[in-house]
DNA sequence: AGAGTTCTGGTCGACAAGACCATAACTTGA
DNA sequence: TCAAGTTATGGTCTTGTCGACCAGAACTCT
């Protein structure tokens, strides 16, 4: 029993010391709207190595823990929110020399958080800041360890989860326009939406949103008060927006 | 340099003796399809724990190999496939006890094959068989560890890579019929797509199939020989098939 | 040769999506 | 208080897509 066919894949004896260890962490990236835009949350490392960098909040995974409970805790940890509405895994990331001190592991995480203004205020990292996205991938701005492909690979998931998991609502609050809900769209996915068109979308079926007989405060700008409403139940099974197919003649031409 | 602000995700020193040490492994889940039908590939397991029980075939990262090489080589040790057409991660599995001899944070991989049948024979591992996923998952059909799991998230990913990446020309073979290339589609997503329609959508656009002028020899039913197609540059971008929604009133109905 | 099966192309209607316009409701500033 | 500007909301129209259905072509088996 303690040895029988030596096969690669199906090792005989699970001595830890046997086989290599890693470290295992996990990584959140916390992306919000803010001024109409993608944000992503980034702490300033204040320890060697990339010291002074920046880089996304997280630590290490515990042994009794499981990797979300690690990812709800470090979330908790570092930013105050202990909601973890949606926090969701999407990528491991192990290159040899990713950490130059030693052979690391870590497990990425998605949060999306309705506004974090407030909440970074009291979190223990003192230098936590929200920068757009746009910023933070433009090149200019290096990322600690591999931060840069991760936040890269989270905006890549969100852009998908928001057609197909119903991901949207995350990013407003309890009550909302739909020109707020309109915004996370063309925000995320970086195009222009018809307003009228929208609203016929989203109004379409019953189970989306559920208007509350209340109307929001208009802008500085003025205009009509746009009506408040609750996100309903459907969206867990999916959005009902589709991301605008390039119209599949204006790609063909390569 | 070696302690300055203690924050609990940004650990001020990095000994690895300091932190939890794990186990990192690779396991891949190989589908492909048989029979026109679904198949994963799994190995039963000689040793303990879960000694005789059926498994995905997988082992132990190296430190000086990433995660994607390390998946590459695993399915090459086990089933003798170097060429890993399409190995993409779609997850992590972490939970205290999944294996309960010492801490193993698991890295799972999706590997597409066209065709396993002789591969399979030329293996390390002795015990390896394709079997239905809808029999690897009726429950009636115990995994080891958390791989029943494993292989549900992995076969809702090819659900829905089938729909966003062109993963869909990865199980047939170099070249194919339309009829093979439908069966596919609808062994993955269970659904029946009328054969007139599918020609039509697949054959719209330009770069998805290329035709090459010889036939295909009818099956022992007769019929007429189909054409037989080459596989374009467009599936990297994407595939043409969309997935049939309920027409949103099916499921409008809750 | 005839029956059966599959491939291939055609037509038609339902429906979704986007462009565009018009009006209502409210703001701010004079 | 009135005018101008801004936004929300609803309507219409066109376009394109997708699925259901039909019919002929091409081949195998008996």
């Amino acid at each position: 029993m303690t040895t029988k066919t030596r096969n690669p894949g199906v090792p005989t004896d699970y001595d830890p010391s046997q086989f290599p260890a890693f470290a295992v962490t996990v990584d959140v990236v916390v992306l919000t709207m803010s001024d109409s835009r993608l944000h992503v949350l980034l702490v300033r490392r204040g320890v060697a190595p990339f010291e002074g960098m920046w880089a996304i909040p997280g630590g290490f995974k515990r042994p009794t823990e499981t990797l979300d409970e690690a990812a709800k805790r470090e979330l908790a940890e570092e930013t105050g929110v202990d909601g973890a509405s949606l926090l969701s895994q999407f990528g491991a990331y192990g290159d040899p020399g990713r950490d130059p001190r030693m052979n690391v592991v870590t497990v990425a995480y998605l949060a999306v958080l309705r506004e974090v203004g407030g909440v970074v205020a009291g979190t223990d990292a003192a230098d936590a800041t929200l920068i757009p996205v746009s910023e933070a991938l433009n090149g200019k701005m290096k990322l600690a360890f591999d931060h840069a492909q991760i936040v890269r690979d989270a905006v890549e998931r969100v852009r998908v989860d928001l057609e197909l998991r119903g991901i949207a609502t995350a990013f407003v609050g309890p009550t909302f326009t739909l020109a707020e809900l309109r915004a996370v769209y063309e925000a995320v996915w970086g195009v222009h939406l018809d307003s009228a068109n929208f609203r016929r979308s989203v109004l379409a079926e019953s189970g989306w949103v559920i208007p509350t007989g209340r109307r929001a405060r208009p802008g500085s700008t003025g205009g009509k008060p746009a009506e408040l409403y609750r996100a309903g139940r459907m969206w867990k099974h999916g959005g009902p927006i589709r991301y605008p197919q390039p119209s599949e003649k204006a790609t063909g031409k390569q």
